[in-house]
DNA sequence: AAGGCGATTGGCT
DNA sequence: GCCAATCGCCTTG
């Protein structure tokens, strides 16, 4: 699949800058290009914004590993997770708010080759399906934290080192399904995952599971239970 | 200074 | 369905 199919333009600045769980719905079918991969997106989460969210990783203010989050619209958090993931959002609402939206999954529809050979073992279907995934399929890494994804389509095609989140076709309200987002232990009704509905590429959902104790830290000096 | 645990994934039962 | 992998961040002592 080539890039010229991807006619649409890029999205202003302007788009991102409203809460967070106003954009995330806004996002779904929108195209995330970087280098020569670009995802169609299909499931998204809401996190942080003006009010209080103890989900969002920015609850407890501004660090530096949060520090994106707090800066402009438009550009990327990417962060590093369970010691080996990248999950990448894009940040909304003007600077200080600490909001973002989770990019969950979606769907290639540009430089399938490029996310295969990424994701060797994977099916079609599952290539972006999971926000780590998702980063893989993109060639994302901690190196493009703060990227700015709002820029002018270049006829000559994207740098590799850019990223651009393109119009693409927004989808209609009524195939838009919301409920709790997925995995995270706080805030468990607050309903900001927005997904398409029937989409293959959405991922499956799964509740919070507390983890167990490690083997280590139960075994050594614990008083048997009778 | 130390330990718990995470906006996850893939492999195995 | 269950669980290990793997490490950086943040809380607590």
């Amino acid at each position: 699949m080539g890039r010229g199919e991807l006619s649409s333009a890029a999205l202003p600045r302007s788009f991102f800058d409203r809460p967070s769980h106003e954009v995330a719905p806004d996002l779904l079918g929108r195209v995330l290009v970087h280098g020569s991969v670009a995802v169609r997106l299909t499931e998204v989460e809401a996190y942080g914004g003006p009010g209080e969210d103890p989900a969002a990783h920015t609850y407890r203010g501004r660090t530096p590993r949060n520090a994106v989050m707090f800066g402009p619209p438009g550009h990327l958090y990417v962060y590093f997770t369970y010691g080996m993931h990248f999950c990448a959002n894009l940040v909304c609402l003007s600077e200080g708010f600490g909001s973002a939206v989770l990019l969950r999954a979606g769907e290639v529809v540009a430089g399938l080759d490029e996310a295969r050979s990424r994701r060797s073992k994977a099916k079609d279907r599952d290539l972006a399906r999971g926000p780590a995934r998702l980063t893989v399929a993109l060639g994302l890494l901690r190196e493009h934290n703060g990227l700015d994804a709002v820029r002018e389509v270049s006829p000559a095609g994207w740098p590799r080192q850019s990223a651009t989140m393109l119009e693409g076709r927004p989808v209609l309200p009524e195939v838009i399904r919301s409920g709790p987002r997925t995995g995270v232990s706080t805030a468990k009704e607050t309903p900001w995952r927005f997904w398409i509905d029937g989409d293959p590429s959405v991922s499956p959902y799964r509740a919070h599971v507390p983890r167990r104790r490690s083997v280590a830290a139960t075994s050594v000096g614990e008083v048997p239970s009778s």
